[in-house]
RNA sequence: GCCGCGGUGGCGGAACUGGUAUACGCGAAAGACUUAAAAUCUUUUGGGCUUAUGUCCGUGUGGGUUCGAGUCCCACCCGCGGCACCA
């Protein structure tokens, strides 16, 4: 019987599925593994390439772990909410929530086509009610701790589609969808305060097993960066001071912030951004605010992409007001320039052209005083080390013109520097801090580039944010005293005046049936338009207020779904059901994509530190989700091109199960190349795995035959048996430990390399096979299940599958391998003139270095290297090599 | 500009801690089986010179360290991914 693999494949899924192997148990008595991949987005595209990758690799590691003895949980869910189906649904005037199920229904029979060990009695869906319930309660919680505020944040705004856009509809400044301008609009959003937790997102990285590379992108995303904030005196242009109140909180001031303080001697000019209140709050004083009112406008005509570019800095002095240079105390220009942002820092800095290469370029543009003030240490150091070198001089001409040509960036020596001359740039900075400290002038601060998360979408198809705002209640709040609203309000009402918690008995807050998902002309979510549902009691006064149109966006669901499997029943959860959670949480090990390494994986982090902060999540489960996070590379289309439905060369893996079977595109997957790297399909190379499986197949078969015909006992006789035996306890210790390191591709290599040796023997033991068997199952588990029941049938019935007596090989136990087997008695010896191979010489392990000299030198090959020549040196490596050195 | 990853046959790739470069697979060529094709099996397959022996060259480029470098060091080139006027 040739290989069929519909035929098993579909029989076995079955049979799993019936007799319900693969679920999760909490067995206290096991050692318990949680393996987590990224659940899919339910696309009308259906399962892509890549989905495989990650879910096969995850599955081998799963597998592997129930062989070893461990109660596993490996769970699959669908991330359903999300923007291309909510346009498909504009688009089609269909309900997404349609359209969403008939999604899932495509991906659910896919991902069981591939024969993964999901529990799929926990499948999850986050666009169910039953789930984005605790979705909204994670949500509520978040609010009433004071970690959501409500404010005004510049959005993505279409001027021809006249809606909002998420940052990732935006293309090249341009809409996704017709190509128009795309504008930056204020509007009023919720926020969380992520930068709370920035610290701790960082730190607790010490403590996690992710890759290097993940780890990095999560630090440098953060972007935490040390420096001072300090305060410019503003004067009017008679020299005084603007106001006389010398308070420094106050507009007299200008806050800048710096990481290099140490420069501050060659601050010659201060920069504000242009949107910075310093321009409104001193309009009075300011001779040439319609010149910089005009500047502010041409700014905005510019698109935005163009500013990025930084190739020009353009600015405009503000006249009528200096600022105080609090250590030199001189008088110094403000000048207003796109090229700072209100968004990092202060909005405001001090430039210095002399040491910052952005504002050298300003300055030389401006004619403005460039100052330096540092000194490179490494020009001193090598000076005094090695005056005549080269390379030194090479250098001193570098920079004994740099601050004509640039500024220089490194750390060096103060000079030019008052009380600050002489030192390092390190003690230079401590120093200076501590004397503006001194001087209630500034002090140390930290800046981070992550901004608060912008919580809100103007749109349909997400989890409604369950808060109702109450004008009457807002009235109150702001007419209660301080001290009263303290104790009678949680810190999200005192935070939001008028903003009240939706009751958690009311929850879930149910999307409401509406026919247009077009966001309204204002910019409002198309919830604005169910005016039923809009109108609602104030859950605390009971009179009319309105609910919340906002819906969270798509990553909201995603936070906490591996929480939400290991407290699912029956598709409900309940989050206080902390005796799952404990057994399960963390998760041991997460494989995703790179694409996700930064936003999901610090958002979900960020929310689980708070859950558990506020004892939702155990103190068992520890303050981090995750305790590995690997990621595989991309699936590139032929050529090694981006797959993309534009350039027609999207894969479809459907096509391949169909022809070749799951097997086939499962080791595929793992055999094409490293798992962590981007890998172009080549669809003809997929036969070589096919044509593997088929070899296993037939030679099953033959074992079989074999076992049938002579009662052949499994004994392991003579020279071949041994080198089988050997071959199969490396085989067995290989394959294990590259599934460890996710080198999955070199143990499928090794499982060929096993089946070429075992084709070739005489006298092939059924116990040899069946262990290689077990190795493969992971990879290939329809085959081997199916070969392997084959095999066993004598003993029993095959006909009893369903019932107790059925054990599938995925039950077995993963097999052990004997190191002692593994040595060779006999090696090649390598033997080398000059570091060139000129011979190789079988010699026993453990061979001694006279021995294998003698050995060496009396091969003709070697006599013809050596002769009429000096051995100056042999170097001899033990079991491997000799190399004779020779003049 | 910054951060990260990579560059090895016709192609995907392998190579432990510096010790036989090109494992495994695809493709290609030749042969076997067949009326024929497909499938399968066997052999060959980095380049040059040479009759096979053999020998020289060869892991993006140029240097270096070493008995010995794909692997380590320095300088550079190219490709990919992410961030980007981050003060």
């Amino acid at each position: 019987m040739p290989y069929d693999p519909e035929k098993i494949e579909k029989k076995w899924q079955a049979i799993w599925e019936k007799t319900g192997i693969f679920h999760a148990k909490e067995n206290k008595e096991k050692k318990k593994f949680y393996g987590l991949v990224e659940f899919p987005y339910p696309s009308g595209d259906g399962l892509h390439t890549g989905h495989p990758r990650s879910y096969t690799a995850m599955d081998i590691i799963c597998r592997k772990r129930r062989m070893e003895g461990y109660s596993v949980l490996y769970p699959i869910g669908f991330d359903s909410f999300g923007l291309p189906t909510e346009n498909y649904a504009i688009k089609r005037k269909v309900n997404p929530k349609i359209i969403t199920k008939e999604n899932i229904a495509i991906f659910t029979r896919q991902l069981k086509s591939l024969g993964f060990s999901f529990d799929w009695s926990r499948v999850l869906s986050t666009s169910d009610p039953e789930y984005y319930k605790w979705t909204q309660w994670i949500f509520l919680q978040l609010f009433k701790h004071g970690l959501a505020y409500k404010a005004k944040e510049n959005i993505n705004w279409c001027t021809s589609c006249k809606i909002g856009l998420a940052n990732e509809e935006v293309v090249g400044g341009v809409c996704e969808r017709c190509g128009s301008e795309v504008i930056k609009k204020e509007r009023e959003q919720w926020i969380l305060k992520i930068t709370k937790y920035a610290d701790r997102l960082i730190d607790d990285l010490k403590n996690v097993d992710y890759l290097d590379r993940i780890k990095n992108q999560q630090i440098n995303w953060i972007g935490r960066s040390e420096g001072a904030s300090i305060k410019f005196e503003i004067r009017n242009q008679k020299s005084e001071t603007i106001s006389n109140n010398l308070n420094p909180n106050d507009q007299n001031y200008l806050e800048v912030f710096t990481t290099r303080a140490d420069t501050i001697f060659g601050a010659t000019f201060l920069v504000i951004a242009p949107d910075h209140s310093l321009i409104v709050n001193s309009e009075s004083l300011i001779e040439n605010y319609e010149e910089i009112e005009k500047y502010i406008s041409d700014i905005k005509k510019a698109s935005p992409r163009l500013v990025n570019l930084g190739l020009k800095k353009t600015g405009v002095e503000i006249k009528g007001i200096k600022a105080i240079n609090p250590a030199t105390k001189k008088e110094i220009p403000v000048f207003i320039a796109d090229y700072v942002s209100m968004d990092y820092g202060t909005g405001a800095i001090m430039a210095v052209p002399g040491h910052d290469t952005r504002d050298y370029a300003f300055a030389k543009r401006y004619n403005l005083p460039i100052e330096i003030v540092v000194k490179p240490t490494d020009d001193l150091k090598s000076e005094i080390r090695n005056p005549k070198s080269e390379t030194n001089s090479k250098f001193k001409i570098q920079n004994s013109n740099f601050a004509e040509s640039e500024a220089y960036e490194g750390d060096g020596i103060n000079i030019n520097s008052g009380f600050l001359n002489g030192l390092e740039t390190k003690e230079a900075q401590k120093k200076i801090i501590a004397w503006l400290k001194e001087n209630k002038l500034g002090d140390k601060t930290i800046n981070y580039h992550l901004r608060d998360w912008i919580f809100s979408r103007q749109r349909y198809w997400g989890e409604p944010i369950p808060l109702i705002f109450c004008p009457k209640c807002k009235k109150l709040m702001e007419n209660t005293k301080y001290e009263i609203r303290n104790t009678k309000h949680n810190e999200g009402e005192i935070l939001n005046p008028g903003w009240v918690a939706v009751p958690e008995k009311d929850l879930p807050i149910e999307l409401p049936e509406i026919k247009d998902f077009i966001p309204t002309k204002d910019g409002d979510s198309p919830l604005a338009k169910a005016k039923d549902w809009v109108k609602v009691k104030c859950p605390k006064c009971g009179c009319e207020a309105r609910r919340e149109t906002d819906v969270m966006p798509n990553w909201a669901g995603s936070n906490w779904y591996y929480i939400a499997y290991t407290i699912s029943e029956n598709s409900k959860f309940e989050i206080r059901n902390t005796k799952q959670m404990k057994y399960w949480t963390p998760v041991d090990w997460y494989n995703g994509g790179m694409e996700h390494t930064t936003l999901h994986l610090l958002y979900s982090r960020f929310i689980y530190k708070f859950l558990y902060d506020i004892g939702a999540v155990p103190r068992e489960c520890g303050p981090e989700p995750y305790k590995k996070r690997t990621a595989h590379g991309m699936i590139l289309g032929e050529g090694g091109i981006k797959m993309s439905k534009s350039k027609g060369n999207v894969i479809n893996p459907d096509d391949y199960v169909k022809e070749y079977g799951a097997d086939t595109v499962r080791l595929y997957e793992m055999f094409m190349g490293p798992f962590d790297q981007a890998i172009p399909w080549e669809g003809k190379s997929v036969i070589g795995v096919n044509r593997f499986l088929s070899r296993v197949w037939d030679l099953g078969e033959s074992v079989k035959l074999k076992a049938k015909s002579e009662k052949h006992g499994s004994k392991i006789q003579g020279q071949e048996s041994k080198d089988l035996e050997r071959l199969l306890n490396q085989t067995i210790k290989k394959v294990g430990e590259d599934i460890e390191q996710m080198k999955f591709n070199t143990a499928v290599s090794q499982m060929m390399i096993f089946l070429n040796e075992i084709e070739k023997a005489k006298d092939l033991a059924q116990e040899v096979f069946e262990k290689f068997l077990i190795i493969l199952s992971p990879f290939a588990p329809h085959i081997t299940e199916e070969l392997y029941q084959l095999l066993k049938s004598e003993i029993r019935n095959p006909k009893s599958e369903t019932n107790s007596n059925f054990r599938s090989i995925s039950e077995e136990p993963w097999p052990k391998y004997d190191e002692k087997l593994i040595k060779k008695d006999v090696f090649s010896l390598v033997v080398q003139v000059n570091g060139k191979v000129r011979e190789m010489i079988e010699c026993p392990i453990g061979i001694s270095e006279s021995e294998a000299k003698e050995k060496a030198l009396s091969s003709s090959k070697i006599i013809g290297w050596t002769r009429d020549k000096e051995i100056v040196k042999v170097i001899y490596v033990q079991d491997k090599l000799i190399n004779f050195v020779v003049k």
